[in-house]
DNA sequence: CCAAATTTGTAGCCGAGGCTACATTTCGCA
DNA sequence: TGCGAAATGTAGCCTCGGCTACAAATTTGG
């Protein structure tokens, strides 16, 4: 054994960073959503959206705020920091493009927001790129 | 909208079985690559080439077990039940498709291949269909 | 053929992310 | 104004997927 191909090895902890980040995402993402529906993010209606129980929800927010993305007072609404509203920002504007994408690719529309919602959280800032300008380039005509 | 609607999805756990199913993929996987090179999958060969330490490795086969994707005696080699092959080969046929349609799309090499390590896990049936029918365009030199 | 090295198994810990049950605070309204 | 309902917090438990440490089996080679 022993030799194990450098190139092959997967390097798991990078899944579960992944998974912990895609998590977080998640929960910024509709925080910053209720924030612009409602003023503020309410822990149950956080709860409710993503279709956890509540203390699931509050366990994650804790998590948010020890990373510095969220902060909340006892009782009240949950806001997100600076950093937190811009990773919201990057983490929307992802979603739009991989969606845009497997929409020019022929990804029939409601299958493209549900494998989005999945994939968004595994797309690099490269392929991101490549992303969007392939989008570019079929708006310019060339093929769709 | 807090009670206990059993008709409601039942939480979050659509991303833990994701999570749970990508990593059981990447196993059998694994483990069909380490039969074909070496006759049979080694728990020590497995827990190497996906960077992680045996006894993590050693769950993960307990639960392939558990699931009829795998069979194993103590201290040999871990052997795919027919049906861990065959989740093996749609496996490694989505990740040649997710890869190819990156590259296709213009992803550099290198991220391709990494990205579609996370990527392919969310990529749905009919998601998968599209992607192919794209390629089958792009050969048939519709551009791409 | 036996001892050392390697491989595998097992025990037990941790944190994440779920849950339920119950306590507490806030809010709405009669 | 006060009380009940709703929202939030807290405690405690589960599983999973990591880990380390140590025990047992197997393989190797002198």
């Amino acid at each position: 054994m022993s030799e194990t191909d450098p190139t092959q090895i997967k390097g798991f902890n990078r899944a579960r960073e992944r998974a912990a980040r895609a998590l977080l995402e998640d929960y910024v993402e509709m925080i910053s959503d209720l924030a612009a529906e409602f003023g503020e993010a309410r822990i149950t209606e956080i709860a409710a959206r993503l279709g956890v129980a509540h203390p699931t929800a509050t366990k994650a927010v804790s998590r948010l705020k020890r990373e510095g993305l969220a902060v909340s007072r006892p009782y009240r609404g949950v806001f997100l920091t600076e950093a937190g509203e811009a990773l919201a920002e990057s983490v929307r504007a992802r979603h739009r493009t991989v969606v845009a994408l497997l929409l020019a690719i022929g990804v029939p529309e409601e299958v493209a927001e549900l494998d989005a919602e999945g994939i968004e959280h595994h797309v690099s800032r490269r392929t991101l790129e490549a992303f969007e300008a392939y989008l570019a380039r079929s708006e310019r005509g060339e093929k769709g």
